[in-house]
DNA sequence: CACAGGTCTCTTTTT
DNA sequence: GAGACCTGTG
């Protein structure tokens, strides 16, 4: 049997046309990655090509990581030696072994986001810039704009002739670089960047690449940025160009971050000689979802002709729900899919929830713990980027590389040691006077003048750190990180420290042994640089794993590449999904960006599609009330499972006109709204109160999950106190802080005065006082655990126990 | 030097 | 609503 029999006819020209340049333009659904792995298999099987000479690259560890496991089962010997990595690890490990060529140590560290604004704050207090005027965000966006542009700090300062704010960036940007350089760090763009810096000063290197590389695959090619794009193009800047490029512009939604979506509508400009193959069957979706998503996307004008089809059938109507308020979407959504699953024997696996800000996922989440469902927060805030796992990382990068300076400051005090601002500003003089490293100072604190006592101090620091580095030689990895947790005291100060969510950071510190240990044992030469960078380089859709049965909620983002037989959008509301800066923004491509990601989120979906909308929201402490999504609008009504309500557009302060029509925007005669049709009041009592007690996801099977943050009130009580600003922005109710017009009283809540109750954070308590308030009841509970907390009923959602 | 409390801004999306 | 930042106090 042929190897590509299995495969469609444009499937199987695209995985047999091996020499030239192919560009594959493959629709959501359309068995990219099966073409990606047939044709490595028919490279290595059919044409004999040695599997060395082989390079698929792509944006996510996960997507390479499921690429090596699809290839590994159809190639039997040899396919271990294909280079299957990111974008960003390529780069890693191509300047790891030839970076000294232009000017860098070869043991760099790699910093995140978090790392760069620090030194970014660094650099602007040294230029003196006015933090008020001058935002270090919109440096470094700046620069990494410029990074992506393949600029380097001189170029762009020769451009910035003339132009003020231009001049600014450049100065920053020249002094940024060589703070990076002078602690031998590389940030994300760099890798980038500086690769491309040592193909064209350094010609064998890339030669010596070119030779390995003979056969090129890209996937997601609609993402790539111009440096990406440049090192691709080098390295199959050879006569043959065996380049193959696999990707979908209607589904490039990384455009903030460089993206260019030209380098896949231009390929056959690059290559004039290039091969276009079009995957247009979908084996994913039914038509009906399909119809819902070419409709949409049929509105950009940016893009290649091409059309969604499925032989699947027509399959269910497209789910329209509109809620009074997120609350009851959110309170839907979950309750939808925890009554799916007892009906009709699904699972929790099956379903997605999708949104366009990370911040929407509180509410799901919230709502997901009182049903008691399992279910796992991709993205939000990256594992690694936690407050106590930088810590921890950090005195592992300063046992590693002594000239990080970012990561020695950040740990001098913490565990507190009493070394103060004053002291780390006298320091970092000294360091600047002297041309050496922050660390290097320490090492020489006793000639700094003016430390006094302090001074003995950071002696204590660098011999510490120096017995670490000693330790090294004889201590695996995990014998160096649980003796620093336990020397430096940090585990022992987080324990104590009696914050709130210390049990979760302890959790999470403890996590982040196992994964070292994970590495120690999987790595062929485990090291701790080798970790650090492993580590670096991780994103939060990584950590997915196939087990446990749960739900997920994630952004649009996250969710590329993935599917799921129910997928609910939530929050399409103009002014949220398409965003407020995109309905305001004068550049018509951002709206075609924002389609492309509901063109996404839409094609998600293999059989069931709910798509919601909330008429207010709360957004940045503020009430907004948003019109329906005008992407729900580009669909069919007929592909609809009810009519949306009328569309009007009336001026924001029209909405207070009359108290009975309230947000015309949505319809006043409330057809399609929740509380009507029995779901969008679903209420909390039907269900049983599985909710574990703090938190932690049920069944979440050791994959790392966010905490549930708590809804203390108290902060709640002020934020609807404070004044709200005035604004500029559409869509908000001006002068309406929740607690004026419209707003009903809540309702006297189950329990009284005397009664046990549990919350879902402070576990177990008694009321001591029921206070009728203006808008909610103010509940005042001592909780065994926790204390005495003061909270509004509404919020609180204590359960009376026995 | 450490900490509590207030103010201000903010991201929409992330390797 | 939360984090970053600033300020005043012990």
């Amino acid at each position: 049997m042929n190897l590509l029999d299995t495969l469609n006819k444009e499937q199987r020209e695209a995985a047999s046309t091996i020499t030239g340049p192919l560009l594959i333009i493959a629709g959501a659904g359309s068995g990219k990655t099966r073409v990606l792995t047939h044709r490595i298999a028919y490279l290595i099987e059919e044409e004999a090509v040695n599997p060395w000479n082989i390079l698929a690259i792509t944006f996510t560890n996960k997507a390479a990581g499921e690429m090596r496991e699809r290839v590994d089962k159809m190639v039997g010997y040899g396919s271990e030696s294909i280079w299957v990595a990111t974008f960003h690890s390529t780069c890693v490990r191509i300047l790891r072994r030839y970076i000294d060529r232009i000017g860098y140590d070869t043991n760099f560290t790699i910093y995140d986001t978090d790392d760069s604004k620090t030194v970014m704050k660094e650099v602007c207090k040294r230029l003196q810039y006015d933090p008020k005027q001058i935002k270090e965000r919109a440096l470094l966006n700046a620069i990494s704009s410029a990074k992506n542009e393949l600029i380097g700090p001189k170029e762009f300062a020769l451009n910035a002739q003339g132009d003020l704010w231009s001049q600014k960036v450049a100065d920053a940007y020249a002094e940024y670089q060589k703070t990076l350089h002078k602690s031998n760090a590389l940030d994300f763009d760099d890798l980038l960047m500086l690769t491309v810096e040592l193909f064209r000063s350094c010609p064998d290197v890339l030669e010596n690449y070119q030779n390995r590389f003979q056969y090129i695959m890209v996937d997601e090619y609609q993402d790539t940025n111009t440096a990406q794009f440049e090192l691709i193009r080098l390295l199959a800047d050879t006569p043959e160009h065996n380049l193959c490029v696999v990707g979908d512009d209607d589904q490039s939604i990384y455009k903030f971050r460089g993206a260019n979506i030209h380098n896949i509508l231009d390929f056959e400009k690059t290559y004039p000689e290039a091969k276009v193959v079009k995957l247009e069957q979908n084996y994913r979706s039914t038509q009906n979802i399909l119809s819902a998503a070419n409709a949409v996307i049929r509105n950009n004008m940016e893009r290649k002709d091409k059309a969604l089809w499925s032989d699947q059938g027509e399959g269910d109507k497209i789910h329209f729900k509109a809620f009074e308020s997120a609350y009851d979407e959110a309170e839907f959504i979950a309750g939808d899919i925890a009554r799916k699953c007892k009906a009709e024997r699904l699972k929790f696996g099956d379903f997605a929830v999708l949104y366009r800000t990370n911040a929407q996922s509180r509410l799901l989440e919230e709502q997901f713990v009182m049903e008691g469902m399992p279910y796992q927060v991709v993205g939000g805030v990256n594992f690694y980027s936690r407050k106590e796992i930088k810590d921890v990382l950090a005195y592992l990068k300063t046992i590693d590389n002594g000239l990080d300076d970012v990561a020695v400051r950040r740990i001098l005090n913490v565990p507190k040691r009493g070394i103060g601002a004053t002291t780390i500003a006298r320091v970092q003089d000294f360091a600047a006077a002297k041309e050496i490293s922050f660390f290097e100072a320490l090492l020489g604190a006793e000639e700094i003048p003016g430390l006094g006592k302090g001074a003995s101090k950071l002696v204590n620091f660098t011999t510490m750190i120096r017995a670490f580095r000693g330790k090294m030689k004889e201590y695996s990895l995990r014998e160096l990180l649980a003796d620093v947790l336990e020397t430096t005291g940090y585990l022992e100060e987080l324990k104590t420290s009696g914050e709130e969510d210390a049990e979760d950071r302890v959790e999470n510190v403890e996590e982040l042994v196992s994964k070292l240990a994970a590495y120690e044992e999987s790595a062929e030469q485990p090291t701790l640089s080798g970790f650090l960078e492993e580590v670096a380089l991780v994103a939060d859709i990584d950590t997915v794993g196939e087990e446990g049965d749960r739900t997920l909620l994630m952004t649009l983002h996250a969710a590329k590449g993935l599917e799921f037989e129910h997928v609910y959008i939530a929050g399409m509301e103009d002014g949220l999904f398409p965003g407020y800066m995109t309905i305001s923004s004068d550049d018509p491509s951002d709206m075609e960006e924002e389609r492309r990601l509901a063109y996404v989120g839409i094609t998600r979906a293999k059989k069931h599609l709910t798509l919601c909308a909330a008429q207010k929201r709360m957004i940045h402490g503020e009430t907004q009330y948003n019109p329906i999504s005008r992407f729900i609008r580009e669909i069919p009504e007929d592909l609809l499972d009810r009519p949306l309500p009328e569309k009007k557009s009336r001026a924001v302060d029209e909405f207070f006109d009359d108290n009975d029509s309230l947000f015309s925007g949505f319809g006043s005669r409330s057809s399609g709204y929740g509380a009507e049709d029995g779901y969008g009041h679903r209420t909390r009592e039907t269900v049983p109160d599985r909710a574990p007690g703090n938190g932690v996801n049920y069944g979440s099977s050791g994959t790392f999950t966010k905490a549930v943050h708590s809804y203390n009130t108290q902060k709640t009580l002020n934020g609807l106190s404070r004044k709200t600003p005035e604004s500029r922005k559409p869509f908000i109710a001006k002068g309406v802080s929740g607690l004026s017009k419209g707003m009903p009283v809540g309702i006297k809540p189950s329990y009284d005065v005397g009664d046990r109750v549990k919350h879902i954070k402070y576990g177990e308590g008694v009321v001591t006082a029921l206070e009728k308030r203006e808008k909610d009841y103010q509940v005042t509970v001592s909780f065994d655990e926790a204390g005495q907390k003061i909270m509004y009923a509404g919020f609180a959602k204590l359960q009376r126990i026995e």
